[in-house]
DNA sequence: ACCTGAACACCGTTCAAGT
DNA sequence: ACCTGAACACCGTTCAAGT
């Protein structure tokens, strides 16, 4: 058999193999080098084999968040509501730091994905089951916001998910003795705030902090927060 | 005079006259319609000419990142730190949503621009001026991320920015009936929760919550969390 | 049923040439 | 000094054709 020179190499193309060629077409080379054409090359086909398979690219990149979202898996049950919440957003963390492209994906949704609802439903499960009222539940979600996916907008740019761009990011974001003084002078109180920051004295801004200190810090100042509005009985009168 | 056919009906080209019709076109067509031809057509000048203004593309999105940032204008003083600090951020919210495809720019940039470090450091210098120390300064600048700039990636996925999509978008989103029950048999907490929504009960993910009161909730639970730990001297111990 | 080839309507950007 | 024209190396996607 073998018809084709292509069936005679590889198996044949079906939706599955197109998303996890992409995911780690992805996770190598970045979500902007991400093209439906270099996808069908990775695959050895034409670009229009890809079609029989996602719609188009929109499709291709909610089957990309589904396979990352869907790698969060199912939550433990057992502590309070508190640490349970917490354990799944850094269990979604976890998952989403496996592929650097995946906040950019998300975002770039603009409609949420099956797995994307199942997430939040079980999020928000997590909130309830604790006594938490649906009112609050629903406005800690909102200010959760996409920290429910493990990532948020740092304070400053995020570097291009590229490998290769986010090393020479990195090698230009070292500052010099004169960079440093410079910006001591024009904005001196990010100056004194970057002296006290965690880690990494050898660059200046965007690195040096500990993304993981800061990802919990805030999380944790929400979660204290939902737990005092919870236990003073808040209410959103509306 | 008018040697070309150009000068005769146009002012000369320059940075600032390609930066503000920038900003005009993606204000009216949305960011991701946005190209150097499309704009190059607004200006009634070939796509090159753009280019003795403005390096590459990146460079006139940082241009027009720049713009909008430059419109938060100088802080105002007096108040205590939190409600300074409040006041600084619904500023720099408000002038965001005048440019409903900046928080997507703001995104995409790689390397803040002095404007966005201007605000950074006016934000960093309400806290200190407060009496906050730079350690917990620097995690709840971190903590704000890009509530900052007045915006944040919401729960639900953004809607485009392109406004004629938008209304398509919006007009998909308007649940059936048939639709709300079976969310609710597959996502009964998100039924839960959505059901103690704000307003507007005519839509159902997405829409139909209330973006101001969500936006103030999350920064004042973030902001009474801050005066909490700055009250009980809280540092990171590192 | 699945893959291919050629084509269309776009991109950002370079280079050499015009005025 | 500033703008133009033609070209290059890409995109996503359509349509009609192959097997």
């Amino acid at each position: 058999m073998d018809r084709t020179p292509n069936a005679a190499r590889r198996p044949q193309l079906n939706r599955a193999r197109v998303l996890a060629a992409a995911v780690e077409l992805a996770d190598r080379t970045g979500i902007e080098a991400l093209s439906m054409r270099g996808l069908a090359q990775e695959l050895g086909v034409v670009p229009m084999a890809l079609y029989k398979h996602v719609a188009n690219k929109e499709e291709l990149l909610d089957g990309m968040v589904e396979a990352v979202v869907g790698e969060i898996g199912p939550p433990t049950g057992g502590a309070d509501w508190q640490a349970a919440v917490r354990g799944r957003v850094l269990a979604a963390r976890a998952a989403l730091l496996r592929h650097p492209w995946a906040s950019r994906a998300i975002e770039s949704r603009t409609r949420p994905t099956p797995a994307m609802l199942s997430h939040l439903d079980s999020v928000a499960g997590l909130f309830l089951a604790g006594g938490v009222s649906a009112d609050l539940t629903h406005h800690a979600m909102h200010a959760l916001g996409s920290r429910v996916w493990g990532f948020t907008q740092e304070l400053f740019p995020a570097p291009p998910t590229d490998p290769a761009a986010q090393a020479a990011a990195e090698a230009a974001q070292a500052a010099t003795a004169a960079q440093l003084q410079a910006m001591a002078a024009h904005f001196p109180h990010l100056a004194a705030i970057v002296a006290a920051r965690s880690h990494d004295p050898g660059s200046v801004v965007g690195g040096g902090c500990d993304d993981a200190f800061e990802f919990e810090f805030a999380l944790d100042v929400l979660l204290d927060g939902f737990a005092r509005l919870h236990r003073a009985g808040w209410t959103s009168a509306h």
